[in-house]
DNA sequence: CCATTAACGCAAAATTTTAGCATTAACGGA
DNA sequence: TCCGTTAATGCTAAAATTTTGCGTTAATGG
């Protein structure tokens, strides 16, 4: 049962992948979770039963395949002035897409997949994020803290309550963390690995 | 399939309860996890199939609930006479339990249930725990920063190494996040919620 | 001790998942 | 462009699972 990841993407393959991908998209917004089911999926992408299972394996790696591609940042970041506001801008649109009902699925299934590659994904989509924000500071003239700061700091903090205690993933705290990243003059030993 | 939870502790509920945990514990260290099954489980645990599925509902449900026991702190952490040298002793268990085979796996069940609540109840055990931790702290005439920071300065980046990029999840990481913490001399604003 | 009812066992039915083989179509070289 | 190779899919039957209905057991409260 070795799944396999985007081999002979040409044509056939990509097109039924789309396909189920919609599909799942679609059945997402009218049934949940926990009624979903890969003949329903297979049949409504126009496909069978065995192709989802030969590639995916099951509806978890599925659904989390769906989700992972879901959760990447599709435009760059707002440029605000100065990194504080770009933090802020950002996280405050992340903990309110995070927080929706959809947002939350989403990060479920990707808690779910068996692959940790999945989740790795999701953590360098926001160290991406970031190493785009310090870069954006540094050409400001500002004297950023170094980036596993930020994560360590801002989004750390942040997805630890979204996947924890969603009740303290609020803006307020939001300011607070980016508040207390910002403020430490001393920039400290840059994170090893 | 609302699934109760613990309703009707005494006597039978409860032996099936342990047997069936302890049939999944049993068959943990021989099976990988995508090679489990509620009808194995069943039978070793010697109850029928349907008994689980009426309880847990799910096989990712079962497992879960195993896990998120196996989670919970057992004993009281080590006392090393300095707030530093407790998160350190505590980071550093948590750390090589986390990071093994097993720890990996249990991590990984905790967060595939839907149920928020057990993830909840991880959050729970930690912060718990550096209360239990600040509290000591304090007796000792040591001047702590609040329970959130140490939360959101030490446990939140933990977390999210452990779940995101366990590589970068080392004791030498857990240094430099306790001495941040613990360094920054304004105790801030504390959080709310 | 009894009435009530949650939890369980059992077995049939429904559904999902797997597996074997045939077919299609993407890919690469002549 | 054509052709051989083979990855990917379709189809179908078999296997395994999950669900469901109903009878039974035993925990709970009076």
């Amino acid at each position: 049962m070795a799944i396999k990841e985007a081999v002979r993407p040409g044509g056939r393959s990509a097109r039924v992948q789309e396909a189920v991908h919609q599909a799942v998209r679609e059945l997402q917004t009218i049934k949940a979770r926990d009624e979903l089911t890969v003949p329903q999926i297979a049949e409504r992408a126009g496909v069978t039963p065995s192709t989802i299972y030969r590639r995916w394996g099951n509806l978890s790696e599925l659904v989390a395949d769906v989700s992972v591609e879901r959760m990447r940042p599709d435009e760059d970041p707002a440029d605000t002035g100065t990194l504080a506001g770009d933090l802020l801008a950002w996280g405050q649109q992340y903990l309110e897409e995070m927080t929706s009902v959809p947002g939350q699925r989403a990060l479920n299934d990707v808690m779910a997949s068996a692959h940790d590659e999945r989740r790795e994904r999701c953590c360098r989509y926001s160290e991406s994020l970031m190493t785009t924000l310090h870069d954006r500071a540094l050409s400001r003239g500002e004297t950023p803290p170094p980036i596993c700061k930020l994560v360590d700091g801002v989004v750390a903090p942040m997805t630890y309550r979204l996947l924890y205690d969603r009740d303290s993933a609020t803006v307020d705290n939001l300011q607070r963390w980016i508040d207390c990243t910002l403020k430490d003059g001393d920039p400290g030993v840059a994170c090893r690995q």
